[in-house]
DNA sequence: GTCTATAGCTAGATAGAC
DNA sequence: GTCTATCTAGCTATAGAC
């Protein structure tokens, strides 16, 4: 057996930060070769269902992150609700990069990704939503507003990103996680 | 000269419906000739620049509508500040038929159609952007809140038709738009 | 495990008849 | 103005050498 040309985890990120640019369809597999160091046909030894399987393993990847690096720090019972929810909004900032990275989820949800997708979605966004009723319930919210307040939070999380990239300023992303924030702990 | 099968208006709905579903890059050329009735080469003689023209013109033909039905709403000066943004809000809503149709501006802009539109994008968010202001500030609030308003009601827009496509929940839509008015009106 | 080479197909786009 | 037929380029995917 030959070395591995790149290990799983750097050839994830790779395919990531491609697939998140420019989407499912509008990413072709020359695209992810380039972007990998690997030629194509390597890349069908590595995922032999091709693009498809190349999107899912990046959509795995990237929920992994997300329960590994924000579902947890909003859930770690030995932090206060309010240190938990601190870290969790760095922890979006992060993965967001700051703004200037788009939602893996959305990338690949539009074109013949809402097919592949749609039910991982859903999933997905609820994990999200439950993560944030945790915290507002341990903020002393009623389970009905904490949930409210949760969706709340997505929505203004993706909107804000949308308006980020589109006007191209980070400073509205920056200022919707403050406010987030803010809004949660004078409750 | 031979009559038209289809007029610019209906060709322009057509075109539109796919590119909201399937993006720039995850639209074909087929699924626009079978959507519009015309073969190829007929959308060619139409649009001589091709898909690209295309997109431009359903991009265009989309902003205009939103010129005559939401911003014209919100900054008719015949009525009240308060009746102004519930019809601007109302328009909002059959815009994107209650929270089932996706933004256009946003399904164009993944891809390369990030590179095609950039800047259109910046300049209708920054339309949209600008129409709120002038409800918030004749509703009496200071240029600054007005403006704060207005971005944070865009966010919440698209924010909240994520969401509503994402879970498959219309409601989220429809409370989103009736706490962005109930937001404004209490001021 | 990675590579070169290529198959097979579909995309966007064009030519020219009617 | 619309059509059939076709071109070319690029795509996803595979075969087989190393």
């Amino acid at each position: 057996m030959r070395p591995q040309k790149i290990v799983d985890k750097d050839l994830l990120i790779a395919l990531t930060s491609v697939f998140r640019a420019k989407g499912y369809e509008g990413t072709s597999l020359k695209e992810l070769a380039e972007a990998t160091g690997l030629k194509k046909a390597s890349l069908y030894h590595r995922f032999p269902n091709g693009k498809q399987e190349m999107a899912e393993s990046v959509f795995n990847y990237m929920a992994q992150w997300v329960e590994e690096h924000i579902f947890s720090a909003l859930n770690d019972e030995s932090f206060s609700p309010e240190v938990r929810l601190k870290n969790g909004l760095a922890q979006i900032k992060t993965l967001y990069a700051g703004g200037k990275e788009i939602c893996i989820l959305r990338a690949l949800s539009m074109q013949a990704g809402m097919d592949l997708f749609e039910q991982n979605i859903s999933i997905g966004l609820n994990k999200w939503i439950n993560a944030f009723t945790g915290v507002g319930t341990a903020l002393q919210l009623s389970p009905k507003k904490a949930k409210e307040k949760a969706t709340q939070t997505l929505i203004e999380i993706q909107g804000s990103l949308i308006l980020t990239k589109g006007l191209n300023d980070i400073t509205i992303f920056e200022k919707s996680l403050q406010k987030i924030e803010n809004r949660y702990l004078k409750t």
